[in-house]
DNA sequence: GTTCTAGAAC
DNA sequence: GTTCTAGAAC
C-alpha cells in the first residue's frame, strides 16, 4: 500500500501500540444521481462526528469549482494520509467510475458503498427545485441529466471490492445510514456485507438483526418469517435509531475464499462441478452463521464463476454470504479489498508446492512457513479430503493479507496425465468432489468455531507470537483476572466470580473457564457474531456448538446471576415464558425446512455451563457430537426438565424442581420405546431405526412439539 | 486385536 | 462443555 500514516517526529510509542491505536479508516462511496441527497448525507454524517471525516465533492474539488475525477482521487489520498476517513461525494453510478476509488482500499482502509436509490422523480424534482447547488445543476435541464445518468446506472456489488454496501430506498433508510456513519467512533467498524438490498431474493438475512439491539420495539415473534424487503428496511430503521452499531475494530466477517476444485488441471466437468459447489455452499451456509463463502477465480471471463453465479441466484442463495470474486486468491485484501481470513488451496496429493495454478501461487506467496506448518499436520492427502493449516504470524500471507488459515483440499482427478485418474467415472468423481467440498467447508467451520471460542484480547495486549499469545490467555483465565470481558463489564461479574470461591448458597459452584462461554455470549453477543443466531433485549439464541441432534439451539437468558435452573424464581417467570416463545419460533422455522422434525424444549437440572439456557433440540439425536452416556441421559431422562413443566412449577410454587445428577449415570434407554442398550454405538444404531411412538408422558402437555400430520 | 468407556486434564 | 487415552470388555 502506497499510503502511509506519518507520525510526528517525537514518536515514542512502540510498534504494538501504534497498531492498537490506529483506527481503520473508511472510504465511503456515495452512489446516486444528482438530487439523491449525497451532499446532505455527508454533511449530516460528519456533523459533530467523533471520527475525522473529509468530504470529497467533485463539484467543488477544484478550488470551489467543479473538478476532475483525478483531483478527487488526489484529495482522497491526501485526506487518508492525514488519518481521515472520506466520503466520495460524486455520482459514482457505474462500475468504471467507481473502480479507481475502490483501489484506495487495502489493509489500512476499507471501502464502503452507500447507494441512494430514491425514486427518480424525487431526485429530479429536488434537482430542479434547488438553487445554489454547488454543481449548478438546476432548472429544467436537471430532469434530462438525471434521466440520462440513471440509464447507465450499475448497482455496486461486493465483488467490485466493497467490504460493505448499504442500499437506501427511502428517506428513512437514508436517515438510518447517515446515523450509522455519524455515530461511528474512530475505533468502530461496521459489519461487512450487503445490507438492505431489494431483490428477487426473499430469504431472510438473520445476520442483519443481531447487530442491533432493541428488537423488542418490533413485532418480534414473526420477524423472520416471510421477510420481505420492505420489512427488512423497516427493521433496520426502527433499530438503529435506538442503538447505534458498535463493534470492536478487530471484528471481521469470517470468510473463506476458495478456488473451484478439480476444474482446472484436473479437468472436471464444469457443469457438474458448478452444481456441486452451489449445492454444498447452500448446505453449509446455514451452519456458518454470518460467515461467508467466496468462490474465487483469476480470470474475469471464468466459465465456472458465471455458472456458479447463475445457479446460486436461481436457488435464491443469499449473495451477501456466498458470492463469486475475480482476483488473485493470494492478494484478495491488498488488491481486491476483500478480506478473507481463510483461503482454500486446491493442492496435490503430496501437499507440495509446484504444479502451477493455485497450488503453486499459494505456496509461493506463503513462503516456506506454509510447508513447515503443513508438515506438522499431514504429509499426503487423499482425494476428497482436506487439512486445515494455521498460518504462523510470520507468514507473509498472514501479515499482508490477514489470512490465518490455509485449508488444503484435494479433489478428484479426470486428467489422464495426473495421478489417480478416474477414467471419466463421474459417479465416483462427483462423490469425491462433494466429499472434497464437505471436508473443506467443515474445516472452515471448525476454524470459525475455534476463533469464536477464543476470548478476544484487549487492544493493549501486545504479544508478537500467536502461540505464546494463546498460552498467556489461558494462564490468565485460569487465574480469573485480566480477561477482557471482565474489564469491560460492570462489577457484578467480577463479584460473582469471586463469590464462586467463597461460601454461601451460590458459591458452592465454582465455574471452570470453559463453563463461562455462554455467559460471555449472553452478555456480549456482538462479540460472538459467528455463533449468535438472534439477539433481543433479554435473550440470545445461538447454535449449540456441539449439537446433539440435527437441530439444537440454545436460548440464553441475558441476565446476571441467573446461572441455571436452580436460580430461577417467580420474578423470572416472564423471562422464562419469553425464552419458551422464542424457542417455539425457532422450532417453527426448523419445521418449515423439515416438517418431520420433532422437538423438545427444556433445561438441564444441573447445567455444565453458566448462564440459564433453554435447549431446543430435535428428537432424532442424530449427531456425531452425541458421544457418551451423560450426553444421552441429560436429554432423555427426567434430568431434562421440560420448559412447559418448569413454567408451571415456577408459577405455582415459585421455583422449578431439579433432578439429581445420578440420573446421568443410569442405563441407556431408547427415548421412544425405552428399550435398554449396552453401549452408545448400539444405542445410536437402534435409535436411527426406532419409529415407536414416544412415551405417553411426552405426548401430553405439549412436551413434544411436532407438526400436525397433513 | 479392536471397541468402548471413564476419568483426568483442559 | 471437549479431548485424550489407559485399560476394561469383548
Amino acid at each position: 500500500m502506497e499510503v502511509q500514516i506519518e507520525e510526528s517526529g517525537k514518536n515514542q510509542t512502540s510498534p504494538e501500540s501504534i497498531e492498537a491505536d490506529k483506527a481503520k479508516q473508511i472510504v465511503v462511496l456515495l452512489i446516486g444521481p444528482p438530487g439523491s441527497g449525497k451532499s446532505t448525507f455527508c454533511d449530516t454524517a460528519m456533523r459533530s462526528s467523533h471520527r475525522p471525516w473529509s468530504r470529497i465533492c467533485q463539484d467543488i474539488v477544484n478550488n470551489g469549482k467543479a473538478g476532475t475525477k483525478a483531483q478527487c482521487l488526489k484529495m482522497a489520498t491526501d485526506s487518508l494520509r492525514e488519518g481521515k476517513s472520506v466520503f466520495i461525494d460524486r455520482c459514482n453510478l457505474d462500475r468504471e467510475q467507481r473502480s479507481e476509488f475502490i483501489k484506495l482500499g487495502g489493509p489500512e482502509f476499507e471501502v464502503h458503498a452507500v447507494v441512494l436509490e430514491l425514486p427518480a422523480q424525487v431526485c429530479i424534482s429536488r434537482s430542479v427545485k434547488r438553487t445554489g447547488h454547488e454543481g449548478n445543476l438546476q432548472g429544467g435541464r436537471a430532469a434530462a441529466v438525471v434521466n440520462k445518468m440513471l440509464q447507465s446506472k450499475e448497482l455496486p456489488k461486493v465483488n467490485e471490492g466493497f467490504s460493505r454496501i448499504m442500499f437506501c430506498y427511502s428517506d428513512a433508510d437514508v436517515d438510518n445510514a447517515v446515523n450509522m456513519y455519524n455515530k461511528l467512533g474512530p475505533m468502530d467498524t461496521l459489519p461487512s456485507g450487503c445490507f438492505g438490498e431489494k431483490k428477487l431474493d426473499t430469504k431472510s438475512q438473520p445476520g442483519i438483526m443481531k447487530f442491533f439491539k432493541k428488537v423488542s420495539a418490533l413485532p418480534a415473534s414473526s420477524s423472520n418469517e416471510a421477510t420481505n424487503t420492505t420489512r427488512k428496511a423497516d427493521e433496520m430503521t426502527a433499530n438503529v435509531r435506538v442503538s447505534p452499531v458498535k463493534l470492536g475494530s478487530a471484528d471481521i466477517v469470517p470468510t473463506l475464499a476458495f478456488p473451484s476444485i478439480s476444474t482446472a488441471d484436473f479437468q472436471f466437468d464444469l457443469e457438474k462441478a458448478s452444481d456441486i459447489i452451489v449445492e454444498k455452499a447452500e448446505e453449509f451456509l446455514s451452519k456458518l452463521g454470518t460467515a461467508r463463502l467466496v468462490l474465487v477465480d483469476l480470470s474475469r471471463g471464468s466459465k465456472i464463476l458465471s455458472l456458479v453465479k447463475a445457479k446460486a441466484s436461481q436457488k435464491n442463495i443469499d449473495s451477501a454470504k456466498f458470492f463469486t470474486f475475480v482476483g488473485d486468491i493470494t492478494k484478495l485484501r491488498s488488491e481486491g479489498g476483500l478480506h478473507c481470513n481463510v483461503i482454500a488451496n486446491a493442492t496435490n496429493w503430496r501437499l507440495k508446492p509446484g504444479g502451477g495454478g493455485v497450488n503453486a501461487a499459494i505456496f509461493k506467496a506463503a513462503g516456506p512457513d506454509l510447508e513447515t506448518a503443513t508438515r506438522v499436520r499431514a504429509n499426503t492427502l487423499l482425494p476428497g479430503k482436506a487439512v486445515v493449516v494455521p498460518l504462523p504470524s510470520t507468514c507473509p500471507l498472514h501479515n499482508a493479507e490477514g489470512i490465518t488459515h490455509v485449508i488444503h483440499v484435494l479433489g478428484p482427478n479426470m486428467n489422464p496425465n495426473r495421478p489417480d485418474n478416474l477414467n471419466n467415472d463421474y459417479t465416483k468423481g462427483c462423490k469425491t468432489l462433494r466429499e472434497a467440498y464437505t471436508s473443506l467447508f467443515e474445516g472452515f467451520l471448525s476454524v470459525v468455531q475455534d476463533q469464536s471460542k477464543l476470548p478476544k484480547r484487549s487492544s493493549q495486549t501486545a504479544v508478537s507470537d500467536s502461540g505464546e499469545d494463546i498460552k498467556e490467555d489461558s494462564e490468565r483465565n485460569k487465574k480469573y483476572k485480566g480477561s477482557q470481558d471482565k474489564a469491560v463489564t460492570n462489577n457484578l461479574e467480577s463479584e460473582s466470580l469471586e463469590d464462586t470461591r467463597g461460601s454461601g448458597k451460590k458459591m458452592s459452584k465454582g465455574w471452570n473457564t470453559w463453563a463461562l462461554a455462554l455467559h460471555s455470549i449472553a452478555m456480549h453477543p456482538e462479540r460472538h457474531e459467528n455463533v449468535v443466531l438472534e439477539y433481543l433485549d433479554n435473550i440470545v439464541v445461538i447454535n449449540d456448538q456441539y449439537p446433539k441432534a440435527r437441530k439444537h439451539v440454545l436460548v440464553l437468558a441475558r441476565q446476571e446471576s441467573l446461572d441455571g435452573l436452580e436460580d430461577v424464581r417467580k420474578e423470572n417467570l416472564q423471562l422464562l415464558q419469553e425464552m419458551h416463545n422464542v424457542g417455539l419460533k425457532w422450532v417453527d422455522r426448523f419445521q418449515n425446512e423439515d416438517a418431520s422434525l420433532i422437538f423438545r424444549l427444556g433445561y438441564h437440572s444441573v447445567p455444565s455451563m453458566r448462564q440459564l439456557h433453554l435447549h431446543v433440540i430435535s428428537q432424532d439425536f442424530n449427531s456425531d457430537s452425541l458421544k457418551n452416556k451423560k450426553h444421552w441421559n441429560s436429554f432423555t431422562t427426567s434430568f431434562f426438565r421440560d420448559s412447559v413443566d418448569v413454567l408451571e412449577e415456577v408459577n405455582s410454587q415459585g421455583k422449578a424442581n431439579v433432578a439429581s445428577e445420578d440420573l446421568l449415570k443410569g442405563e441407556l434407554r431408547c427415548n421412544r420405546c425405552r428399550s435398554a442398550h449396552p453401549n452408545i454405538p448400539k444405542l445410536k444404531s437402534h435409535v436411527r431405526s426406532c419409529h415407536s411412538q414416544f412415551p405417553d408422558h411426552l405426548l401430553q402437555n405439549n412436551r413434544l412439539v411436532a407438526r400436525a400430520e397433513t
